[in-house]
DNA sequence: ATAAATTTTTAGACAAGACTAAAAATTTAT
DNA sequence: ATAAATTTTTAGTCTTGTCTAAAAATTTAT
């Protein structure tokens, strides 16, 4: 069994893997986690003694099998309670992330399953991120960003890249939200920006935006 | 706000104080606990510093009014989210305690309100204890044991503390069941055995009997 | 290739919360 | 009233997870 602190490292540490695939540094866990590289040796190495993960001074750690089941286990946990805190809670989307931090560690595998069960067994969080099963695997979709759109084609919005609530509250704002269909009107060749349709209604965003909407065809 | 550990101490010590009335010893903490009594006089110094508690060295302690608030918060999660076990998530009753033990625990005002309301208002959780209120107020009256009514007092059968199937073969004969109203005639200072009214009946029972009876006002 | 800058690890310390063993205070029994 | 038993506190230690400061290894720049 582990504790909230390194299930919060193997959580991190999945995370960091998925965009780098390499072995990942100290300071990089460090900066997710917002620790200090010293404390995270110490951690790491602990780990690697319970062998969820293995570690070579100086050259960063990598997951092993049984470090990622614990992860993603911590990870689907997290996404069934965001789906349970908006759909039957009545949080919005960007309220969901700090109690869901707390959620995520409660010990109970019927819980888990029975809250599944409960919410209709979900394939998405509220952000359109993919709920793995009990084996850790994710039911993969093909989400793409809204900003390979070209002029003409349209997708429905299935989650984001960025969610702070800065950027889920500007969403919020401009009633962009999960199954919207998005259609692009232009592309502005200086800047990145576009000229979308959502609702019959026409609205510019920049590159920065549409680098952080996931849609899907 | 209150650590993990410091939020079970208030608990027990509230639970404690309900029963006895006076000043809670250090020792009968750690009996419920699970603890050493030293370590309960390390916690009670802490939570004497924060003005949850009066301590005063060998004689107990007893909670504030800001202690008691904290104490009763935490029950109301506890009780919520037991509710909520059983009856959205079809745990039985005897499943639910150790999971509300760590949910009870979870941060978020804002929570523990949208879930009373998605329950629709509970006043009682799945054990019959009453749900107290934001501020702290039970509008149900706790259940008490027997063998704390004094004399002239009464009550209503409500529960049992002993379910040996003797005890419950006791309580058939003598016609003592849910929902019967009992009231003290007298109490026996020498052997602590009572004189109770049942149905217009008088009879007397043991000490260890008025011990397993629970009443509710 | 060597110096400078950066990253990572080690060493030592600290706070929370618990424990053991022993001392001090209190209660019970003779 | 004094001794014996019990309860409570103190003192010192341990573990977990963190930190700072300094040392060691690695990478970057000249």
């Amino acid at each position: 069994m582990f504790t909230l602190s390194e299930e919060n490292y193997l959580k991190a540490i999945y995370h960091l893997e998925a965009i780098s695939g390499k072995g990942i540094s100290t300071n990089a866990i460090a900066k997710k986690l917002e620790t200090k590289a010293s404390s995270v040796t110490d951690m790491v190495k602990k780990l690697a003694e319970k062998e969820v993960l293995v570690y070579k001074k100086y050259q960063g750690v990598t997951l092993t099998d049984s470090g990622k089941k614990t992860a993603t286990n911590v990870i689907r946990k997290h996404r069934l309670w965001e789906v349970f805190l908006v759909d039957k809670l009545n949080f919005s989307w960007d309220e969901v992330h700090d109690v869901a931090e707390q959620l995520e560690h409660i010990k109970s595998p019927k819980l888990i399953n029975q809250l599944d069960d409960f919410l209709g067994f979900p394939k998405t969080d509220p952000h359109g991120d993919p709920i793995p099963d009990q084996e850790g695997k994710f039911h993969t979709i093909e989400k793409r960003l809204l900003s390979t759109l070209k002029k003409g084609e349209f997708g429905v919005c299935v989650g984001v890249n960025d969610s702070s609530s800065e950027f889920l509250k500007y969403l919020d704002k401009y009633k962009i939200s999960l199954g919207k269909k998005i259609k692009v009107i232009s592309v502005e060749p200086f800047d990145g920006s576009f000229v979308i349709q959502v609702d019959k209604k026409e609205m510019t965003i920049s590159n920065k935006i549409s680098n952080n909407i996931y849609i899907q065809s």
